[in-house]
DNA sequence: TATACGGCGCAATGTGCTTGTGTTTTGGGG
DNA sequence: CCCCAAAACACAAGCACATTGCGCCGTATA
């Protein structure tokens, strides 16, 4: 295991900050040589601290302007329809995020489609031909103050 | 503005999936010579539709291993008092995303912070703090079985 | 103190990025 | 149907960077 030092706290920093700079700014950044920094930031890829790089892109520019939250509460708990329910999620493409949370409802979503049309085809052809969802509740996104996504 | 043919949605795709490939090999996959794919790649970036590249870092191996969204209600609606919480969600490191949402409250946030007590903490000592917030409610990440973040 | 070990810096090598230039393709008008 | 202009492409050279082997040093251990 690499352990947590303040090197590596850094390093993870610029690269979260920057997934596309270079070894060499990296280096400097961080006080290090070059080959020392590889060397860190190859064992942190290693020990997956590090679980891979992406491309930040404007949602707007690929038509995926409309942006929704929904809570999805189930009428019944069991494993088998939870899996029903996941697996329904992984299939559709308009839903980036699902997660299993506590509270009042089982399931938090993060929906993304091009328009409020799209939206309402995924409300009702997709959430609702899902068996055992008793409750929808959409929160849509006007705007994100702060979003550090990564 | 540059066009969104197949041959871009390919390259955001591929970017999107894994934002250090190599251009050579990301001008294979989309079936182009390496110097018409960095163009076009640079052109994206320019443009804006590609925002930047970031790491993702697993949270559990640097101390950020407790998830959680809550959902916050304002007791008033002024623009004053809506900049001033967003300004407050801005200063906290444990939000990583607040969105002003529709429906029956106004903001969602994604906070992330390393156990139960530091949750407590935030919980009481930052959202508590805040003036004009009239209800908080917490759903805590159990598992995501669908995390397309990026 | 001797020794083993882990981490670092240095240097050389290979690979990929980058840009200028010539060629091909595409679209509109004669 | 042909021609011309503009855009997009492939090719190649130069260069910067990533990458790896090696020796050094500082620390822990017996």
């Amino acid at each position: 295991m690499s352990d947590m030092d303040t090197i590596n706290r850094n390093i993870l920093r610029e690269l979260q900050a920057n997934g596309r700079i270079s070894n060499l700014e990296l280096a400097e950044k961080v006080g290090l040589s070059p080959s020392a920094c590889l060397r860190r930031v190859q064992e942190l890829e290693r020990t997956g601290v590090i679980q891979g790089y992406r491309a930040l892109v404007d949602r707007n520019a690929i038509g995926g302007g409309f942006l929704a939250y929904i809570t999805v509460g189930l009428s019944q708990h069991t494993k088998a329809h939870q899996m029903a329910f996941e697996k329904a999620m992984q299939r559709a493409p308009e839903v980036r995020e699902c997660h299993n949370v506590t509270g009042t409802i089982e399931y938090l979503l993060r929906v993304e489609v091009a328009d409020l049309a799209a939206y309402k085809h995924f409300h009702t052809e997709v959430l609702g031909t899902v068996p055992q969802v008793s409750s929808i509740t959409s929160y849509i996104v006007m705007g994100s103050p702060k979003d550090q996504r990564a």
